[in-house]
DNA sequence: ATTATAAGTAAATGTTTATTTACTTATGGT
DNA sequence: ACCATAAGTAAATAAACATTTACTTATAAT
């Protein structure tokens, strides 16, 4: 049998977050990204089953899966509280302004209700998405360390300041002077660091 | 001649809100919207040029005008430091809970690439939304209270954990306990308090 | 070399889309 | 009482949409 051509179905998922990030995910077609990424609208749905499988594989697999993997390459968690969310934080602003249209789609899982359901599925069923930041907090809350919140408010304080900061990175990127640099992000981080510690 | 039908008006916009909160942005069509609305989809093109311009009045107008009025409602520049950040948050949380299609659209605000711009516009050519809060975290840098930053990641730790917050809040609003309550609200923006000062 | 089979294509399907055309209705000013 | 006029409607238009049909192609296993 014909083996599967690896290059069209990466090139299909790169262009379609291409085309999510410059022109937004409401103007994502199915023949827009046939034509874009050199292929019939058919190959698609070879290789997913329709619209909305395609968006979710792109959302949980190839964009949340890469961002995990590169917000805890190199993190341990039993390092001290500062020195793990300073790492964490390098990692990610790293990995995000390196990987803009993977930021995109990132941002819309927190607007759509289609990419919301999905991750909220994802992140009950397997509990796997950052587990070992998880832990890492736990840990800090029953040494005393900082302030004991639910999960979720934690994860509040620690990432949605860096989410927010790679946003105003990318639109001052056209600007002549950007605003958001490396000391700019380190400077917050050691504020989140500061309001989470007891 | 005869006189515009103000509920019509506003029932379109309503019910925009409804569809982009319930089914996302990306499903809301100018004859879903009409049908919805009890109106022909030619009623909506009297009152608004195209579907562009829709989103972008309804973005700008309707949703973050009611929100800067709701956020800053009672708010004196003039109060130290902490009461003015928990007035501040305590209007947003209570407005973004109580108005969940306002806050959808305002989370679309930061994904979608035609709001995204148009807020930019907005805040750039007017520098009026959220000016007291530009003169307020001002003056506290002046004073040496709190850290000096641009303004845009004081924006980014004073604001962004409080929307993931309410996020958080929806999410959880349909599970058997809220998690989110007044009490871990307040405790979270204690900690950007304490960040944010020197 | 042949063949079974999944991968791939171009073109078509029926539906939904944004927007317009041609017409009707309500009302403030005369 | 009427009329000018903008507000409103139902139905139509052409383009774009997600998905499928009918066909071709490449290759691993025989």
């Amino acid at each position: 049998m014909r083996p599967k051509n690896l290059e069209k179905e990466q090139a299909i998922r790169t262009i379609a977050l291409d085309i999510i990030a410059n022109e937004g995910l409401e103007n994502l077609s199915m023949q827009k990204l046939a034509k874009a990424a050199n292929v019939s609208p058919r190959t698609i749905y070879i290789k997913y089953e329709d619209k909305e499988d395609l968006l979710i594989k792109l959302f949980i697999t190839e964009v949340l899966g890469a961002y995990e993997a590169a917000i805890l390459k190199g993190f341990d968690e039993k390092v001290d509280f500062e020195t793990g969310i300073k790492k964490l934080w390098d990692n990610g602003f790293q990995y995000l302004k390196n990987n803009r249209t993977h930021f995109a789609l990132i941002l819309y899982g927190k607007s759509s209700p289609l990419l919301n359901k999905a991750y909220q599925r994802e992140n009950i069923q397997q509990g796997q998405f950052f587990a070992p930041i998880h832990r890492f907090i736990q840990s800090n809350v029953e040494a005393g360390i900082i302030s004991d919140l639910p999960f979720d408010a934690q994860r509040a304080l620690m990432f949605s300041p860096l989410l927010d900061l790679v946003n105003e990175y990318f639109d001052h990127l056209n600007r002549p002077i950007q605003i958001i640099t490396d000391e700019v992000v380190s400077a917050c981080c050691d504020a989140v660091i500061k309001g989470m510690m007891k």
